[in-house]
DNA sequence: GTTTTTGCAAACCATTTGCAGGGTC
DNA sequence: GACCCTGCAAATGGTTTGCAAAAAC
């Protein structure tokens, strides 16, 4: 496993986007990295804050959250509860596949999604401007 | 236009379940079925209960709408912006394509979707048990 | 008559905001 | 040094809950 060669993505995104690197920031992109390939909460990291002892408040967690989100470093899904969950992922066009029970996530890519919208419009008339797939089910490992 | 001839298919899907017809579950049936087609946030209903003088609590209307989306009669969306709102729609298999103008909402079939997940599956081992697809766009009154 | 449902108010939880102090560029 | 960012605490907005009275079956 090689060292730690550079800054990760998410603290790229912030720097290409023209943010400012912040001690808290750069430490919420390190506890969001940790957990890539799983969901997580706003409550999530909040605890995690809180319980890592980093004296990082609730707010800032909220913006920075905010932030990442506006610059493409992690998007929002919606649990099926109704939840709001984050996961950190590429800027490119993709979907979710979630697991129900470890929360670990990957991503697909379009996979004909394209044709299927192009579908709606011609049966329906209305102007398809952007699309939300979210995939739930059990993981490889999940499925014992 | 025909009389109304029987109790609202919302009515109807409660009844089936095995719940009270109370007087505030009727009224709120009514509003919603008043809605077909467009969207809702439990907001929304609150405001009208209010506005027209029903004396229906809050509480009510929240339960009331967990109620309905327990026995399929509506479902829950969500907004691209976070927020949690509703749809009047049949208990059947179906996505939503939501005019991000109006708010209305149609029902689209599956169009190829369950193909999606098997090569979902197909390809990543995980076993898909449910999906969520949400269409956003303009409907055709509202691209003018 | 028993059980479910309601309205109210208060509790609760997640998220946002105002602001003075501190850090980054 | 100017401006951005942070923590705190309070405000906010949405949703849930406890409970006694009222309605449905």
């Amino acid at each position: 496993m090689p060292a730690v060669v550079g800054p990760s993505p998410i603290v790229a995104a912030l720097e290409n986007a023209g943010y400012r690197l912040t001690a808290p920031r750069r430490a919420l992109a390190d506890l969001i990295a940790a957990r890539a390939g799983s969901t997580f909460t706003a409550a999530d990291l909040v605890a995690e804050v809180r319980s890592r002892g980093l004296g990082i408040g609730r707010a800032t967690v909220f913006r920075a959250i905010d932030l990442l989100e506006r610059v493409g470093a992690v998007e929002r899904l919606d649990r099926p509860t109704g939840e709001h969950a984050y996961v950190a992922c590429a800027p490119a066009h993709h979907h979710h596949v979630i697991c129900a029970h470890c929360e670990r996530s990957i991503e697909v890519g379009d996979l004909g999604l394209g044709a299927v919208a192009r579908e709606v419009t011609r049966r329906t008339g209305y102007r398809i401007d952007g699309h939300r797939l979210e995939l739930f089910g059990l993981c490889p490992a999940c499925q014992q």
